[in-house]
DNA sequence: CTTCTTACA
DNA sequence: TGTAAGCA
C-alpha cells in the first residue's frame, strides 16, 4: 500500500476511519507506540470502534506531515501540538463577517482550517496563512 | 494474533 | 522511546 499524499480534490473516502494503528505504523514507517504518542499529544484525535483505534487516510497523511515537520524541518512535538492547538484562523485575523459568508473555514466551525481549505481550494487567502502553509507543504 | 492500558528503565 | 505485563 502506497503512502497517501495531500490531495488536492475532496474525497469523501479521506475520512473513513478504516486502519488500525498497525497499519498506520507500518505506513508511516515508525513503531505502534509512537503513533499512540502522537496521539498523547494531541497531534491526531483517531476514531474509535469498541475501544480500537481507527484511522482515515487523512488522519495517516498529517501524520505524514508530522513526521516531516520533526525530521526535516526542525519542528518538535511540542511546537506543532501548539500550532494545531490555536483558534481557526479566522479568529486569529479576526474577519469580518462579510468575509466569512464564502469561507469553508468559518463554515466548519471546530475542523481546521488546513483540513476544510485544503480540499475546497477557494480559500485563496491560505497561501499567506502559516499555519496553513506548514500543514499542506508537500509533494514539491 | 493484534490492540489496549499502564508501568518502567 | 522501547519494551513488558495482563487483558480483551
Amino acid at each position: 500500500m502506497a503512502l497517501p499524499t495531500a490531495k488536492q480534490e475532496y474525497a469523501p473516502d479521506m475520512d473513513k476511519p478504516v486502519m488500525r494503528i498497525g497499519a498506520v505504523a507500518e505506513l508511516l514507517g515508525v513503531c505502534v507506540r509512537m503513533v499512540r504518542i502522537y496521539e498523547e499529544r494531541g497531534l491526531v484525535q483517531p476514531e474509535r470502534k469498541n475501544n480500537q483505534r481507527l484511522y482515515s487516510f487523512n488522519d495517516v497523511c498529517w501524520l505524514a506531515r508530522v513526521r516531516e515537520l520533526i525530521n526535516e524541518e526542525g519542528y518538535d512535538i511540542q511546537e506543532i501540538a501548539r500550532l494545531i492547538s490555536l483558534p481557526a484562523c479566522w479568529q486569529l485575523r479576526n474577519c469580518p463577517e462579510e468575509l466569512r459568508v464564502d469561507c469553508p473555514v468559518a463554515e466548519s466551525p471546530g475542523k481546521q482550517c488546513w483540513d476544510v481549505a485544503q480540499r475546497q481550494g477557494r480559500f485563496s487567502d491560505c497561501q499567506t496563512c502559516q499555519i496553513y502553509r506548514i500543514a499542506t507543504e508537500r509533494d514539491t
